[in-house]
DNA sequence: CTACGACTTAAAGTGCGCTTGAAGTCAAGC
DNA sequence: GCTTGACTTCAAGCGCACTTTAAGTCGTAG
């Protein structure tokens, strides 16, 4: 598991090896062992990328996955500033996921019924009555 | 609540008219009525534009969210390639709902230690042992 | 009449997260 | 020795969702 060249991190975790070199020159990385001029990265290596890919999905920037993954080196309160920054992310995750039952609940209450958009049909939609003309069952 | 300009629209809204301009021009809104060239939008315009934003902040491109929204005029069968998107995006949905939860535990777990970062505390994240020097409690 | 603020257009610019291109290095196989 | 394929760097390019800029129009108040 351990030695792996950036092409076979890169399957590993499908994706680009021009991404880990991205992550790498962000920080979010670290600068792994070299052999013959080549990245080897180890099985850590490649925790810390699936973390870092989790993150990302989950809709934080680079920037903000950097901090969490590195800390706030440089300030007086590091561990006091990350609980403030993740507490403000928590609460950003649960209004995604509230985003996203909503919207479900939006194409769930379209699917059943013969309309083929949501223009014409918005039954389902907070407060919206029917548009006239909308072949809602 | 009917008869704003755009400026009114975009300030329930929350958006910068630039974003509503742009959201007519992609095909997202229709283009409204004018009174002295200027664009005048009804409250069924505001219910619109809700939709729109939920879709977008759900995670939909501009594209995906069209379809939703105006259906597939130009196939033979619109209603089923409609389902067809609504599916798939229904389970990208119960994805992304996946990995913000995940994403959570993940702070969580973390929340709690005495870590200031990811890197060096990774307890709770699948699989993953502690990073030795972690001062995980 | 003039000044003001909010609107209009089309085109160019921005920020993010990568990807691509060009030119070069390295190790293995024939 | 030479080719092959995967790697290297750095800079430029891309797609998306807007935003900004420049120059102009409209309706109202003073």
């Amino acid at each position: 598991m351990s030695d792996m060249t950036i092409g076979a991190l890169a399957r590993i975790a499908s994706l680009a090896p021009s991404a880990v070199r991205y992550y790498e020159s962000q920080g979010l990385l670290p600068k792994p062992a070299r052999r013959g001029g080549q990245r080897r990265y180890s099985s850590q290596d490649l925790g810390r990328l699936r973390i870092i890919q989790l993150a990302l999905a989950a809709g934080f920037t680079v920037a903000e996955t950097r901090t969490f993954l590195t800390g706030f080196s440089a300030t007086v309160a590091p561990a006091a500033r990350w609980r403030a920054l993740a507490k403000r992310k928590l609460a950003e995750l649960d209004e995604q996921m509230e985003r996203c039952s909503r919207m479900k609940k939006l194409l769930e209450s379209n699917f059943h019924c013969k309309c083929p958009s949501l223009a014409n049909c918005e039954r389902g939609f907070a407060g919206e009555r029917n548009v006239e003309g909308s072949p809602c069952s």
